[in-house]
DNA sequence: GTACGCATGTAAACGGTTACATGATTTG
DNA sequence: CAAATCATGTAACCGTTTACATGCGTAC
């Protein structure tokens, strides 16, 4: 009995299935076709480089989820599809609430939780940049939205909503400390 | 002339930072105390093993910014102190304003992005899911604050606040979307 | 036809996670 | 004094990041 896929199979992370998941809306497609989604939708809250965009295919492709075919002519790109175990691995991860509970990971909270409570300047010009920071990003994400309106579905849409809601309740909330440091 | 550290200077990464805020905090201590502070705290926020604990002094030493020493007697504990370069480099980057820009990396909203439009029951019971976690967070955070209200600086229930805020704001959004998903 | 930018990809190094391991302390 | 739990640490693997490298199209 022929074994598919090389040794044991491995635990998919977050990576992997955003990986499905674009291969899943795009697919026959490339790297970096695959980038240019990411740069205007999920990249805005989960950012990762373009070479994982490389590296994760491959690893997909020895796990049996994905197929690959290259082009033998020109650039030689190589054009990603959703195997029978992909489309399954992807719809079952869909379907299944998320474990993991999102994470802030904001390094301005790690600096007001680190500050001189002696040192009210400091917060309050640490709570002002803040401020900027998220009221730029709101700029951002509402340009985004209006941008692609026209293609996105609504739970697309929906979460480029709360992202914006989140930039709001941190812009209120830095707003706040800027005004009536904490020390 | 003698150098001091090994090789090149590294780039230090939010870890290395979160290290040394608690080092200023805690000195001397050892890896066991900034834990213990950690699981109370920003763990709650800013997530890592306690390896990390472990692996990250080491390295902060070879760079003098830490000083280390070894208990002679019993469990050999080691104790870490700031050097005065170490103290130089927490301050300079406490007072900076946070250049990165704190991103969500929550599983659910990837979920939501790559929801099938035509799916809305699995929409709803994703949205459902996360309206629960959202609020059991707020249980925990809750007793977390009303524990540390006495030792916690005004700055540090700042940033629990804001963890607050958050899972309200995310909550709402589930909730809505759970009564009326897109699709 | 040259220059610039977009498209496409690779490789090495490092941090982070996971898992394991075992010595102390407390509790019953 | 046995068992459980806390305290303390190590090691290996693997994903991610960073940096580099270079073909292809297009505009001037």
């Amino acid at each position: 009995m022929a074994v598919v896929g090389d040794g044991e199979s491995r635990a998919l992370t977050p990576t992997s299935y955003v990986v499905l998941g674009l291969v899943h809306m795009l697919q026959p497609c490339t790297s970096y076709d695959m980038k240019q989604l990411v740069n205007v939708s999920i990249g805005h809250f989960w950012p990762f480089p373009h070479s994982q965009l490389y590296a994760e295919p491959t690893r997909l492709v020895d796990d049996d989820l994905l197929v690959e075919e290259q082009e033998d002519a020109g650039r030689r790109r190589r054009l990603y599809r959703l195997t029978q175990a992909g489309e399954d691995a992807f719809r079952d991860w869909a379907r299944m609430p998320a474990q993991d509970i999102g994470e802030l990971r904001d390094e301005g909270l790690l600096k007001l939780f680190f500050s001189d409570p002696a040192d009210r300047e400091s917060i309050a010009t640490l709570a002002a940049a803040q401020v900027k920071v998220h009221e730029e990003r709101i700029e951002t994400l509402s340009a985004v939205r209006d941008d692609v309106a026209e293609d996105a579905s609504p739970a697309q849409m929906a979460t480029l909503e709360l992202g914006l809601r989140w930039d709001r309740t941190a812009a209120d909330f830095w707003a706040e400390v800027a005004d009536n440091p904490p020390g």
